[in-house]
DNA sequence: CTACTTGCAAAGCCTTTGCAAACTA
DNA sequence: TAGTTTGCAAAGGCTTTGCAAGTAG
């Protein structure tokens, strides 16, 4: 089910949809193509980026229509909002809480689910503040491997 | 230098009015009692906060000079912008990278600069992903110690 | 006196909301 | 058909900006 640090696209466009109908939700064709982007998150989009790619094959899609779909799948769990100054990202690949490595130079956005460190991370916020962990957002900034060399 | 977890206060006071006057910038009355505030940053308060609890003491100061006095600060890299979802939370007193907790109970926020784990993700970032990272934004939700009886 | 800072109001941005028309099941 | 979703336009909330008046140095 995981390919490539990534989960398989096909298995989220599928969960994604069961949810909707379990919902009581309906099955439009605009949210089956905006479903399809987020299942993979390819470059992690924010709204207008997706309003943007769904444009080009459905020109009276709004940009209202994406935020409440947006919402929808927010509110079931099936997408995480990475929430950057004034510019929300989403990730329906990787629902749930995970790093992430944002390129100061491309602008790029990566997923740094590899690093193993946060699981001791939270268990020592427990432990010295006494604080009990139940989500987080990470965010490091930085330069990705192709900007180092293009800076340098 | 250190009390309890936090700089003292009235160091960092000198040191952003230094920063200022190094700069070419004035010392007005207002911005003396917010540099107060900030050195301090008693809670972690937004810009609006900041502004009401100014307005005691100067009735007629605006929320356009908190935030051009903010973004001063900020370019001076005396003032730690927090970006939380729609609402920028501000910490002068210790303005470098460093993970904050938040209670989605009683909305506070902590700071979680005792945790010593962060230094060893950023290297395993740098060596997992090769990715260098320059700063960071930390943020763990969760119930702080008080909140966590009071739910139960 | 000169240059910087202030307050006000307006504008900017991203996001949400209200509502009639269109559509799914 | 009944109830949900859509697009549009307007509104919201936070932050920034333009500019004339005021102030620090």
């Amino acid at each position: 089910m995981i390919i490539n640090n990534k989960i398989d696209p096909e298995f989220r466009y599928k969960k994604m949809l069961t949810k909707i109908r379990e919902s009581g939700g309906r099955i439009t064709s605009h949210r089956l193509a905006l479903i399809r982007l987020l299942a993979a998150s390819e470059g992690h989009p924010n709204a207008t980026q997706l309003y943007e790619a769904l444009r080009r094959q459905f020109p009276t899609i709004s940009l209202a229509t994406i935020y409440k779909t947006l919402a929808l799948l927010k509110d079931e769990g099936e997408v995480l909002e990475i929430d950057l100054h004034n510019d929300s990202h989403y990730d329906g690949n990787k629902p749930y809480s995970h790093p992430h490595l944002i390129c100061t130079h491309c602008n790029r956005i990566f997923d740094g689910d590899i690093i193993s460190g946060i699981q001791n991370l939270n268990q020592e916020i427990e432990e010295k503040c006494n604080f009990q962990v139940s989500r987080h957002q990470l965010v490091f900034y930085g330069l990705c491997e192709e900007c180092q060399q293009k800076v340098s």
